[in-house]
DNA sequence: CGAAAAAATATGTCTAGACTTAATTTCGCG
DNA sequence: CGCGAAATTAAGTCTAGACATATTTTTTCG
């Protein structure tokens, strides 16, 4: 009737069948559930098979799981939720819309103090700073404005920014190995106004993301979305239909 | 010198390991990688083992997998992050300040056309609806303004959220199945800014939740956060220490 | 040649059993 | 009674082998 079923196995239906036992208060919060081996024969499958299920339980934060102390509900159900940070391109185009992108400036600047510090770099150390704006359809959807280190980006200094897309190049060239990112909002300066094709002072949604790699950070960038974009959260995994 | 390393275990060091080949550009993108047969022979584990590492990498982004066509880098390494929501009680003693919440308004309102939408209920159906701001050492942190539907919480009539916090009365007493969630921003009305301490017109970070079970939606809120907040991702899983 | 059928193959999942490890419980001793 | 050592327990992980299930590739036949 809504979405499709995340397609069933063993582990899905005890995993669910769990879950609707808190959810109908069977067992309640803090409480302990049964071993895994006491589950396993009730569902008549292997320890295995239930260990799988409730370790998705305990991802999703729903379970607390301790060695020894046994398996319970968790006293504050933490939820977690998934984000998916596509490509801008992919997300454009995947909307239907015609992708472009215009690189406003970029040039190797001294890096600011307040950066540096999120980079774990030393201030003035010069990185490329770049900000280019995404469209689609020709209507401007975000503004991206970056800082990017030669250091950990071998290559990097061949790239052509003001025709391939930093972002794009980044994640075909420069994968990495952690990556920070953090939400908040920001009200438009007048740069991102005249950008974004907004008023200054309006609201904005802002990501800020760092990668990085073995050589250190890799790059540190603020998207700034055009004004009333939401971004959510994906249903639980969804297999290919 | 960074974060505690999530643990070691063959599948996680697998997992790793391939992440390297990867990121070292050995195996580079769209490229089909060895088969899980050939990667167990490789690195002298049960084949059990490398699927289980694999999957971890597919479930990130970072693989595409495909019964009998095999595993292959993804050509748009979209890259999944997971936001943690915890109650707003715990984050804000987690943070050390004392915390306080104060209910705004509470009564039974007629929904209104665009949440009925969201909700999939009747415009005009009699729900709950409340407001309440949470504080930290008595500074205002988020505002919350949330529609409950008494029909999908049992229980729900005979709660007095007047005394009790209905964040954290709904994750006791009404977990939910699926969880839609999304970040956006919105400039301050005169209501949230005088709420939560600020003037009109400041960028506010808006997350908008809204929760459901088999009886229908439970529930659905707009949290709207102090300015300057940011919400930030949580390192791969982390055991505890 | 082209379409349908058959074979091959890589991942998906499960099982039974073993060993490891963190934590709790029990026990023995001063 | 208090304390530390030893036993116990439940989860964490791995293994070897099996079967299921999408797909792709090959073969067969009209």
């Amino acid at each position: 009737m809504t979405a499709p079923p995340p397609a069933a196995s063993k582990a899905r239906d005890i995993a669910e069948a769990v879950r609707r036992r808190i959810i109908a208060g069977e067992w309640r919060q803090g409480d302990r559930i049964p071993d895994e081996a006491d589950l396993a024969v009730e569902f008549a499958v292997a320890r295995a098979t239930v260990n799988k299920a409730l370790q998705m339980l305990a991802d999703e934060g729903l379970l607390d799981r301790r060695r020894r102390a046994g398996t319970r509900i968790a006293i504050d159900p933490v939820r977690r939720a998934t984000f998916t940070i596509a490509i801008v391109r992919e997300q454009i185009e995947h909307a239907g819309m015609a992708y472009s992108h215009r690189v406003v400036a970029q040039r190797l600047s001294p890096l600011p103090a307040d950066l540096a510090e999120r980079l774990d770099l030393a201030p003035g150390t010069p990185l490329v700073h770049m900000r280019a704006v995404h469209y689609g359809d020709g209507q401007p959807i975000q503004l991206e404005d970056r800082w990017l280190n030669p250091a950990a980006a071998p290559g990097l200094a061949g790239a052509d920014f003001w025709r391939l897309n930093a972002n794009e190049w980044l994640v075909r060239n420069a994968l990495y190995l952690r990556a920070d990112l953090a939400f908040s909002a920001e009200n438009a300066s007048h740069r991102d106004a005249r950008l974004l094709h907004t008023t200054p002072g309006q609201a904005l949604l802002i990501l800020r993301r760092t990668t990085w790699n073995d050589l250190g950070p890799i790059t540190t960038v603020r998207v700034a979305f055009r004004p009333g974009h939401a971004v959510a959260n994906e249903e639980p995994r969804r297999r290919r239909p």
